[in-house]
DNA sequence: ACCCATGTTCTTTG
DNA sequence: TCAAAGAACATGGG
């Protein structure tokens, strides 16, 4: 789930459930998803009030009443949630900070633990050591085409790069791509000034759509790419897999790897480059 | 039992 | 130095 528009969702909800709370208390589940020793944490935590929320790209940043950061990364299976009864905590969750006035705790769950919590000095000094580029709802058409319109690589992984843009992960890169017509095996510096120009516009298309469903793809317009995807197994077997383009209603989505990472295309839309 | 997975980082190879 | 490929991480779900 943790995308941009996944990230944006939950920095807003934390917005919403924990900024001007105090943190009482810190309660550490599983110590893997922390990239600094428990207890560093926890002094750099507790006591201190939350007095906003911000985010870079796929990151969420809480800022503490003395200018410091916490650092939410949620990996590949990161989530948000509340629950007020320890009883109550819903599975998976690694660490869960405990907020003084509402007396719930806000938990950061995990499944798969590639996510990670850190502390920071600022958004600017994060974004530094991480080297992460613009976030790609702030980035500009002309910025997008000076960062990769020169490289002779395959278009997806750069894409994909948080160094270059930040924000974009693999199945927003393939409805992007979807959106523009453009396959993802094209080479950056094939792509023509009127092809960057539907990139970037794809991109604030799937972004912001993406963001105002707040991440729920089952609300996604029926022309996105996601719903090939078969993540939906719940729905109904007829709805499940939309196996063909919403534009070539002939026409079957195609899987294949690129950079190897699963990849969804229409083989219409996106004409494969010849060479 | 086996295969797949929304991310990042490191190593190996060319 | 650069880019591509592969592996590793750790785990649940189909």
């Amino acid at each position: 789930m943790p995308e941009l528009p996944e990230v944006e969702t939950y920095r807003r909800f934390i917005n919403e459930l924990a900024v001007g709370q105090t943190i009482a208390a810190v309660r550490v589940n599983d110590a893997h998803v922390l990239a600094l020793p428990e207890a560093e944490l926890r002094a750099g935590l507790v006591g201190r009030r939350l007095v906003a929320t911000h985010r870079l790209g796929k990151n969420c940043f809480l800022e503490l009443d003395n200018g410091r950061i916490l650092v939410l990364h949620f990996g590949m299976t990161g989530d948000i949630g509340a629950y007020r009864d320890p009883a109550d905590a819903p599975r998976f969750v690694r660490v869960a900070f405990a907020l003084e006035d509402s007396g719930l705790n806000l938990a950061f769950i995990d499944p798969r633990k590639f996510g990670r919590i850190r502390l920071a000095e600022s958004v600017e000094a994060y974004g530094k050591a991480k080297k992460l580029g613009p976030d790609a709802l702030v980035i500009t058409a002309a910025e997008l085409q000076a960062k990769i319109g020169h490289r002779k690589t395959i278009l997806k992984p750069l894409l994909l790069n948080q160094n270059l843009l930040a924000g974009l992960g693999n199945w927003i890169v393939d409805d992007v791509l979807f959106q523009a017509k453009i396959h993802p095996e094209r080479l950056a510096n094939t792509l023509t000034p009127k092809e960057f120009a539907a990139l970037h516009r794809a991109t604030q298309h799937v972004l912001s759509t993406a963001i105002r469903h707040e991440a729920n793809y089952r609300e996604f317009p029926l022309n996105f790419l996601i719903h090939s995807r078969g993540w939906d197994t719940s729905a109904a077997p007829d709805q499940s897999v939309h196996e063909y383009c919403p534009r070539h209603l002939k026409t079957r989505i195609e899987k294949s790897y690129v950079g190897g990472r699963a990849t969804y295309v229409c083989p219409k839309c996106q004409p494969r480059p010849t060479s």
